[in-house]
DNA sequence: TTGTACGCGTTATCAC
DNA sequence: GTGATAACGCGTACAA
């Protein structure tokens, strides 16, 4: 059987005062000069480690903060989780990370077992528990929202102006000319967000919207569904509701023989790390995944004291690559900039969005 | 100021019974079915949840395993955080994961900041640090370790199988009709296994290897690198040591007007994601991350009595797309299958490396 | 079957 | 400045 870890007791012992002296010299108390000398050699000779477990039981706090993430595989939530630690850190905090796969369920259980192990506060991702549950679950820790599912809460919350973003959008492509644009929306409550915002932004242009066509939000929706935009003769332009979506509109637009940017402007949402590496390079809106995780640490650290400013709302950027361009039968297009440009071009973040 | 949290005092005097009672009931022990049903219905009313940080303190086991990762916004180190959940999930525990992002000295933190908080085991992807200090370091809870970086240890170990998906890829190249192959190596150590690996297996097929060129891991490596291969009139072929990088060289063969596969074959290593969205579709070898994160989990619950089979190899997968086929300058290439495969094939696993 | 009482390792509140 | 000592919430001998 192995040594079993030593304790304070042996560290005071070795050095040859009370456990409250060796408490206070590790937490940075008031200790004479040679008593922290004798405590700190005590601590190296015999290795010592403090338990956090039994500091948090008397304690009342972790120094951890749950989060809860659809999952870790697409980038952005992977971002977001990068944005948190980077607070937490800083506070010499850490996160406890949890997917539930956007199943209610799980997150009812990671909520349980974020509070059974004493979580100092909860960070939820896509949530979309009422609010009462939610309220219930939580008990008395603090909550932080990010991008939640559904109705306003009372809850401190953060998410992207998906407005401004579309807003982006819409102006890009009117300015290069295009005046007939279709949407790829997805099902979730974001996509459809996003399909009434591209439909005001159009409407306030004087324009009526394209073909507006709702699938999932993956590869293969995009790609199952371009069909019924792109017997659209007319569209020359498509705003997809996120990248994975414009994905599949590219290759369904590949095998028809439709040039992009050429023949159809193709727009996507999220910027993940891979639509630079498109052919063409997929214009796209930037989700500021990790400032997104920041502020929501920093609302959970610490909570508004009054609801003003629920949700923050975060603005995303215009990423301008090759995949959009002057409509095919352009004219109109000349208008605006002289030509496309060579490289990538981010646009100045618009205004956000008024409430 | 909030009621504090019920513990299993309240519950026992809610239900008339001992704390002892209490707690037999919440864990599955022997109790009467009256005083089980009292002790629920508090349990119920008082809306109880155990503390798991007190139980930890006093059982000595949190339910908590360690996971250092060297970030989680590539999809591979996240999918062996997933593969890892997986089997922790079965068993009621759950996962702590923290990033090092390739720093020993976050390493070394990470290793203490999970030690204090008394895990039950700890999990090292691509970690570097020397044996001994990992070992002092981890002290005596049992310890995994995946993709190691750095000379054999006595720790139990999974890595991927890195001579048979480079020899699978070499026989698919030399299969097509390529007689002269390029490799583009990554700098860290799983890139010089694989140049290595990339060598030996020509020279066993009786071939000399094109140009070895060296650079970072990145996409900006494999496109800084290209020229130097490019250059070589009679390369055909070009192995690239990882997906980002064949990204990188894909738009460097593109900018010069070379066309893959037609004028040139390009195969990676990992099988990103968005691989298969590449244009054109990227042939590389699959990572099985997931499994990988999952029998590193088994091996830290229940570490190997002896130190039989390690590392334990696990086989990747040859994915064979559209960026790989016959050499222009054909002719030897009649002599295999027909014509290149119109989708993706993944091709059988193929033995494991003797050791 | 049930209850009492001790201990897990630490911090915090007191006297000294 | 320092040292006893009482919690913190729970599991578990052991006794009843």
């Amino acid at each position: 059987m192995p040594p079993r870890n030593p304790t304070i007791h042996d560290v005071a012992r070795e050095a040859g005062a009370s456990i409250a002296t060796v408490s206070r010299a590790l937490n940075g108390g008031v200790v004479s000069p040679a008593a922290r000398d004798r405590i700190e050699q005590a601590v190296a000779l015999l290795g010592y480690r403090r338990n956090d477990v039994a500091r948090g039981l008397v304690t009342g706090r972790t120094g951890l903060v749950g989060v809860i993430v659809p999952d870790l595989i697409g980038p952005l939530y992977a971002q977001m989780a990068r944005g948190i630690e980077d607070v937490l850190e800083a506070r010499g905090m850490h996160a406890m990370v949890v997917t539930d796969h956007r199943e209610p369920e799980a997150e009812r259980r990671a909520v349980e077992v974020l509070r059974a192990r004493q979580v100092d506060g909860l960070v939820l991702i896509g949530s979309s528990l009422p609010e009462t549950e939610l309220r219930t679950a939580a008990g008395g820790v603090p909550v932080a929202l990010v991008q939640r599912e559904g109705p306003q809460t009372g809850f401190p919350e953060v998410r992207l102006d998906d407005v401004a973003g579309v807003r982006a959008v819409v102006a890009h492509l009117i300015s290069l000319g295009h005046r007939r644009i279709g949407h790829l929306a997805g099902r979730r409550r974001d996509g459809v967000e996003r399909r009434d915002a591209f439909v005001a932004a159009l409407r306030t242009a004087g324009l009526e919207p394209g073909p507006l066509v709702e699938s999932d939000f993956t590869e293969d929706g995009g790609a199952t569904a371009a069909p019924r935009l792109l017997d659209d003769g007319d569209v020359t332009a498509v705003f997809c509701g996120n990248d994975r979506m414009a994905v599949g509109l590219l290759h369904a637009a590949a095998n028809r023989g439709i040039a992009v940017p050429h023949d159809l402007s193709v727009v996507g949402f999220d910027d993940l790390t891979w639509a630079r590496y498109l052919t063409p390079a997929l214009t796209t809106v930037r989700q500021p995944g990790r400032e997104l995780g920041r502020t929501a640490a920093r609302l959970v650290l610490v909570p508004p004291t009054d609801a003003v400013a629920t949700p923050l709302l975060r603005t995303p950027e215009l990423v301008v690559r090759s995949s959009t361009a002057p409509p095919r039968a352009a004219g109109a297009a000349r208008t605006g900039a002289a030509a496309p440009p060579a490289e990538e071009v981010i646009a100045p973040p618009h205004e956000p969005t008024p409430r």
